[in-house]
DNA sequence: ACTTTACATGTAAGCGTTTACATCCCTAAT
DNA sequence: ATTAGGGATGTAAACGCTTACATGTAAAGT
């Protein structure tokens, strides 16, 4: 069934079912009506290939991830995702891992698909060394790019972000406020966002100068979900002496283990050990007591990387980065 | 940069140069490198909708979930996607909620993008109604139609379940066998492996007449993620006198609020309460005491998944329905 | 009644591939 | 030397749509 068997049945040219279908003004209310009886009795749908061949668009917007089952990362998708939809695009998604060859083909494979755009969830798609990001600039070259919690000023590329620093820092001081000197950081990734949370902590420890010691730096390798790990992690460092009466993490399954390192050593939550975690995700309300948790409001961050995504499309003039302040939510696990 | 330009840089004709892209075999290994050489030099990539036009096929397939953000509908989700990629494929994602209406549209939408197949992931496609299952007869009328963890005995659609059903009747008779009687039933889908698991649980209890009660069958209404309503919802049970000494979820965020409740109430996991969850999740590992939870192998389910589908893409004769046995994994909320 | 205008519709040329078919040239068999 | 055969290459038609341009028609202005 294409548009010639349509425009056949309908009496019309093919010229007028492709008004129709693409609502052109320039047709008369009765052939309108008369040519989409004759779509609707046929079901007929127009060939995406042939209208993307000649519009040279898909109403399409890729979607790059390192990790589709990261919870996090799936709620922003997902977020994506849904107002995407809302608003007539469908969304091609890649994981691609943490590699950066992996990346690299992937952006290309889905600007190769003819996304009007790929959306970069999360801030592992930004290196530290300006050269590994010539991938990005590259593809912007090509389709407008927006990087969600990750920021890079190259043209063409609109970053949304959280201000993790401020979150971070703002929520050490309220722990330090409340008493505790020694706070671990704990944290997993060497992130864009993985680096500004440090920041925020290490101003707020050294202002204060409270970071006496680089164990209370903790880097934690391994897999996002295994909290048994974690919680060994943590383990280790109370047996080789490391003493600490607060914890900060830079992701809430970090602070998950140490609520159960406390509950395993006897150590109480808050009295003998405070606990903030950060992405306030369902797990806060999974433990008990219930984690305190920094909202870096990821709905709002989506909502906003929609319209501007829109906005560029559509031709206007948006903002290169636009930033967002989080919200400590308090919970059982701090004073 | 088209392949015209190609040829004429490489001096040969288009036809030579769509034969090397494509791999033909009828090409001289001159000029094969020849045409390689320049498409290199050019960095030039084929325009995906003209050869979705000349192919009929994009060499992608559509995903359908209900939520991403599922914390097991995204793990699967994720291993799809990864298999897929490494087999040449593209995924395009759609999140379609749980009104049949959106499913349905979604379901076209794919199939309008010229989708090659599309899994349908998590048996909320499936309904009781048969009629409300035409959709996806429809839909497989036009590609072949992947079930997993759902099944429907339809020309052209492919079913992949985990056996959900033998799964549960053990675990309830295991927990029963360790000494208790008074098992509460804890689910909250009606979906298609809801259903059996609920049969499941619901045979090993008949057949020991432990069933006394429908108010051991507990149904929660409201968002899978939160864990604080369900924790509420027990406690209000406990409130009106019900009493039980096992508990069983349908999924283990359920059996998360299950440990989460006996903290609050005081009640000891596992002497006074024993706790099975399901999906043996990242969640297992997160609370005091671990989690008991049956393992229904989301991996190797998908992993033939993508197999058969590969298969029937190849045109050869696949199974239309595949069951996989899934595996109690003892930890700390049982006996 | 005749021109102008504006709107409705049709015609045909792309868009960038794939591929059936035609052509060419070279090798090998007679 | 001649010819059949086959591999390499080119030509051109298709794929199904959009859209600039041409054409036609009816209402409005003179």
């Amino acid at each position: 069934m294409t548009i010639y068997d349509i425009s056949e049945k309908a009496g019309v040219s093919i010229a007028t079912v492709s008004r129709v279908l693409n609502g052109s003004s320039n047709v008369s209310e009765k052939t309108r009506k008369k040519v989409l009886d004759v779509i609707n009795r046929y079901e007929y749908t127009p060939n995406a290939f042939a209208r993307g061949l000649g519009l040279n668009t898909m109403k399409t917007i890729g979607i790059l991830c390192a990790d589709s089952s990261d919870l996090y990362l799936a709620k922003g998708i997902y977020y994506i995702e849904q107002k995407l939809r809302s608003n007539g695009y469908d969304s091609l998604l890649c994981c691609t891992g943490y590699t950066l060859e992996n990346r690299i083909n992937s952006l290309n494979l889905l600007i190769n698909k003819k996304v009007d755009s790929v959306v970069l969830v999360g801030s592992n798609f930004i290196y530290e060394n300006e050269e590994n990001n010539r991938y990005i600039c590259n593809a912007a070259a090509q389709v407008p790019i927006m990087l969600l919690n990750g920021a890079l000023d190259a043209p063409n590329v609109y970053s949304i972000v959280s201000d993790d620093f401020t979150s971070m820092y703002e929520a050490t001081c309220q722990m330090i406020d409340s008493g505790v000197n020694d706070i671990l950081y704990y944290y997993n990734s060497a992130s864009y966002s993985g680096k500004r949370k440090l920041a925020g902590y290490r101003l707020a420890m050294e202002e204060r100068d409270l970071l006496k010691s680089p164990e209370l730096l903790q880097f934690y390798r391994g897999s996002h979900e295994d909290i048994p790990a974690m919680t060994e992690h943590l383990k280790q460092l109370h047996r080789d002496g490391l003493s600490f009466h607060g914890l900060i993490a830079a992701d809430d399954t970090l602070a998950l283990s140490a609520i159960k390192y406390a509950g395993e050593l006897g150590i109480a939550i808050p009295s003998e050990l405070s606990i903030i975690g950060y992405n306030n995700s369902m797990l806060v309300n999974s433990c008990v007591p219930e984690l305190t948790s920094i909202d870096n409001k990821l709905e709002t961050l989506c909502q906003h990387l929609i319209s501007t995504l829109l906005g560029v499309l559509d031709g206007r003039e948006m903002p290169k980065k636009t930033i967002f302040s989080g919200e400590l939510v308090r919970r059982g696990t701090t004073r």
